[in-house]
DNA sequence: CCAGCCGTTCGGCTATCCTGAACTTTAAAT
DNA sequence: ATTTAAAGTTCAGGATAGCCGAACGGCTGG
């Protein structure tokens, strides 16, 4: 009766994950906020809540839930199911380390950049740390130089699924100038994106693959533009991640 | 019909979460995979399935399911919930820098110690990035660092909930002779974990609290018994660790 | 080309989740 | 202290919504 949003979709799973989704955004909730705030009765919130307290999903402190550490355990899981993806944190620390810029470990996932590790220093404003966080791959640095080591056919996938949408003004939104810039991508073996995605945010990606050619993930370090740019800065940074790389690559042959 | 396993608790959203479970033990599994090992019909899975990825709790490749990024997203809330808990990161490396041993930030959630963040090495063995896992206070450094300084109510309660099983021979197991190694922990400034948790593993740990007193969580150092035990080279561990906390807290008071 | 296996769809039955109201507890205010 | 109110929790009946088994279609390997 009430908005059938999706297809076959199971309600009672649909709302414990709706609760979650509250409990991140509040951030230490009680029972009644929730019910009000999904418009639905306390004690189905807190039947739900119940369910979830008692496999760590959330965590109840006085009248408060939080979300659980049981939630941190698997979602962590995603970082760790793949060797490489382990691996790659050291590097990615060691790209901080050289460039002092703040640097990222990405994966594709569904057609979608999803970050595994991220390093940056202290007072970096904005180091809110967005593990899992879901990024186009047309217009952002790490997501070109994947795509362009993807088999074409993906590509077409990814691009028919996900589109190429618009978020700055210098996002590339051609299908046919998208595909250009990949094999430029190919050709110098890193991508660049210039402010595609955030406006002032530049950032310099290169894809790593295994022995057998496949993509890994990217590695890439991300900056305000007078950070990034100038040729020789951005030979200099590319060379920079492109060594990162190949040693990533190769300690991940010899294990 | 079914074995009743626990009072009032959501059939659908268990099942949905028992899933996950066991994505994360096959990592990578197929709908047949999962519904003979829940001794369910596939339907049913698949329903389970559809739901959880259209929630990116899951995504599919081929015919394959894994944990999805939003998992990774919502987890890691519990580490951004908290802007100390941000900060704690750089200080976990920083003490890894300064002892090259293991170093682990953890905080209490529930009456557990939960790992939020970890530096190490690059060949250690046991590096699998526990992040989440959740351990006894009663026989670990930080978590009796901890202890140490919450309100004598709160300790009761916590070990009234979880007791104090013995995990190896070495585990405190008897109330009193804890309350009095606390006393210890509060006069030294920090606690020491000589393999009451694993055989072989050695640790110690310091808590870290806000100016009102009430702690925030803890970081450790942990390694084998060589590297961390002899008068000596404990005291000095025990000195980096203090430093570090203390840094760390006044940092967070400035900010 | 056929046979098996697997993923997906579908409709009916009934278990189970939702709901609203009652009960308990906590906190504040007079 | 006593009272009021608001929040958390419990409960039971009724309707919804998830579970199931069977059937379909797609894929792979013999």
């Amino acid at each position: 009766m009430p908005t059938d949003d999706s297809p076959k979709t199971l309600r009672t799973t649909a709302t414990s994950i709706e609760i979650l989704k509250q409990l991140e955004a509040i951030d230490g909730a009680r029972v009644s906020e929730i019910a009000e705030r999904m418009d639905k009765p306390k004690s189905t919130i807190h039947g739900h809540l119940a369910t979830l307290k008692q496999e760590q999903f959330v965590i109840k402190e006085g009248d408060f839930y939080f979300i659980g550490p049981e939630l941190l355990r698997l979602g962590n899981q995603v970082r760790t199911r793949e060797p490489a993806f382990v691996l790659a944190r050291q590097f990615t620390e060691r790209l901080f380390e050289e460039t002092r810029l703040r640097s990222i470990f990405t994966v594709e996932m569904g057609g979608k950049a999803v970050f595994l590790h991220t390093a940056s220093g202290s007072k970096m404003g904005w180091s809110h740390e967005q593990l899992g966080n879901r990024l186009f791959l047309h217009n952002t640095a790490v997501g070109k130089a994947i795509l362009a080591e993807l088999p074409e056919p993906r590509i077409e996938q990814i691009v028919d699924r996900w589109g190429l949408p618009q978020e700055t003004e210098n996002t590339t939104t051609d299908r046919e100038a998208l595909f250009e810039e990949l094999e430029r991508v190919r050709d110098q073996g890193y991508a660049v994106n210039r402010a595609e995605n955030f406006n002032e945010l530049y950032a310099i990606g290169v894809a790593a693959t295994r022995r057998s050619g496949d993509v890994i993930g990217g590695f890439s370090v991300t900056g305000p533009a007078h950070s990034v740019t100038g040729e020789d800065r951005k030979a200099e940074l590319a060379h920079t991640v492109k060594d990162i790389v190949s040693e990533f690559e190769l300690e991940l042959a010899l294990a």
